[in-house]
DNA sequence: CCCGGTCTTGACAACGTTGTCCAGGCTCTA
DNA sequence: TAGAGCCTGGACAACGTTGTCAAGACCGGG
């Protein structure tokens, strides 16, 4: 009848007509901060007043509303991770390893893609924001990062991860593309390969680039030079990175061995090598399932995507715990793992 | 000095003293309301007015909280997603695909691992309700979903995806399973395999259940007698699947074909297959990236896992703008991709 | 010039929870 | 047995926002 009246009265949906802790309190005969105290497991309620509360909570099927909490407490308890693509399988352990860690501390994670879209990075981290997650773990879509600046200022820790922030001082949590790529175009240089290729993203991204300076340097290194018509950054799509694949692969003066700046641009790789019917050595950036099992079998620069995200979250609940030291770069070992290279026919020239 | 003062007196941390609509409205010299209605894009607000609203965020660098906005509105405007491992490749596009669903109706998504533990399922389906997400995607872990009742009688909308729920009438967005692997092994039977090995996961999933009783569909539809040594489920690390792919197809009466209850057991399979020397047929349940690479190459029955998750998130939207009619079950079909099946040499016997 | 209407604005309560503070009943000791 | 002190419980305000409602400004027509 109460409710039935409160119902008709209220202006607001009430959350489909759920208990409230006012609700409990009156079926148990006891104040509300009572049963606020039996919910938290606060001390000071009696084991009979404790007991008559728990029954109101299961007969009413009350369940403690955390926006009411949050906004009380000034503290929500979730972080957002902003991604490329949280379809993209790289990104997969690296989705996990912010959970599983923000799970560790009590934290729930918001995630959503940013689709390579500055402004939609933008528009996700903002939202966020506004939901006042604690904290932000960012692969960053953009290059310019001072829309944060305010948020950052008013206390929402933010690590960026696989990427740096652009224009402004925050914690990155990077691999080592330069120092990768330079290995693995070293390991095809070591088998007698002098006419390397680069097939890689585009420029505009920082791991792109840095992996391309990779190549540069470890060609360098040897003493070799690199024909511009070898290296090609663009959009990773199959029908251009085919295009280009086969373009640096066949004609006068084609390479003999070729280095891939991603997973996708490897994979798409390997299909158009299989193809040729001429033996390429292929080394790539990122590790690919199943890559020991092609032939010839792939070597590849892996990076570990879980202790990417693993690193940036204990970085990000480290802030959150208060550390105030400067923004910080952190910056992954890769591992080259050798595959098959045995099998590399060196090339002839 | 206002501002220090409330602070020192204020017993809550008050979002890292971020400004609210009240300092808005106070250094805009309006009410309170009129901040709200300028942050809301409501009518009737002169320019003058708005421009005034504006310039006072700007300088403050106000954000709207949306804790309180969602307290107050009774609405979060959030979904979230239970799944079994965020970081398995085959949950990455149902991932992306419920994201991009509940951003097309304005909603962020909160999602969790379950790792397969029912417990953990349970913990955070119902951490997901205490912050009133509006629905919530499932792809279950344990098999009786009776804890979810009073959720979803105080109108959690809730639709689960992949398998089915337990013990309670839900939503459900499935593949069809069933036909999907009996379609795969009459393909075996097609190509004149006679002696034909199942390996599956665990039996308590619905999925490989069903993934099994299409194996023996097939074989019974076939006249094919099936032997009990060449069927094996249970938990799919590699170490298991590896020994039991060994045993089912070495010995006296050994397979000369094997169908795969799903991707991770296909990897392992693919990998022992290529140890062994001898040809062997293999049809796997889910698709692999780069199957068509691998010799030879993999046929496998595959899933959309975006379409799933699509399905499964469109649904629940259709619920919370209030469709009422009961819970539904919808299946969606499976594709035969056939790779060199040409060179799969049937068996002898 | 006055009345009715529209348009803009702001005061106020409420969403459901938790922190503060005080009151009353109890036990323990002198 | 009385007073001090502890334990339990509840009233109240506040978190930051939005819905309701009413008041004032302004306009045009009679």
């Amino acid at each position: 009848m109460s409710d039935a009246a409160r119902t008709a009265r209220s202006p607001q949906p009430r959350y489909g007509n759920r208990p409230t802790m006012k609700d409990v309190a009156a079926r148990a005969g006891v104040g509300l901060k009572t049963v606020s105290r039996v919910v938290n497991g606060e001390p000071g309620v009696t084991a009979e007043t404790e007991r008559r509360v728990q029954d109101a909570i299961t007969a009413l099927g009350f369940r403690r509303n955390d926006s009411a909490r949050i906004l009380r407490k000034g503290r929500t308890a979730s972080v957002g991770l902003v991604l490329e693509d949280l379809a993209d399988p790289f990104y997969a352990p690296l989705n996990r390893a912010v959970e599983e860690v923000a799970r560790d501390h009590g934290a729930l994670l918001i995630n959503g893609s940013s689709a390579e879209d500055p402004e939609r990075e933008r528009e996700l981290a903002l939202a966020l924001c506004a939901r006042r997650v604690d904290g932000l773990v960012i692969v960053p879509a953009g290059d310019d990062h001072r829309y944060l600046e305010p948020e950052i200022a008013a206390g929402i820790a933010t690590v960026f991860v696989d990427r740096p922030a652009g224009r402004i001082a925050a914690d990155a949590v990077l691999s080592d593309n330069f120092g990768g790529a330079r290995e693995g175009v070293a390991h095809l240089v070591a088998h007698g390969h002098r006419r390397i290729g680069f097939l890689g993203d585009r420029p505009g991204i920082h791991t792109a680039a840095e992996r391309l300076r990779g190549y540069r340097a470890a060609m360098a290194a040897a003493g070799l030079p690199v024909d511009e018509a070898w290296v090609s950054l663009g959009p990773t799509d199959p029908g251009r990175v085919r295009a280009e694949a086969e373009r640096i692969l066949t004609g006068p003066g084609a390479v003999t061995a070729l280095f891939t700046g991603n997973n996708r641009v490897t994979a798409t790789a390997v299909r158009v090598i299989a193809g040729l019917g001429r033996p390429v050595a292929l080394v790539g950036f990122d590790d690919l399932e199943l890559a020991d099992l092609l032939s010839p079998a792939v070597t590849v620069v892996a990076q570990d995507a879980g202790q990417l995200g693993r690193t940036a979250a204990e970085l990000l609940f480290r802030r959150l715990e208060g550390a105030q030291d400067a923004a910080r770069r952190v910056e992954l070992p890769t591992r080259l793992i050798v595959r098959g290279s045995g099998e590399i026919p060196p090339a002839a020239g």
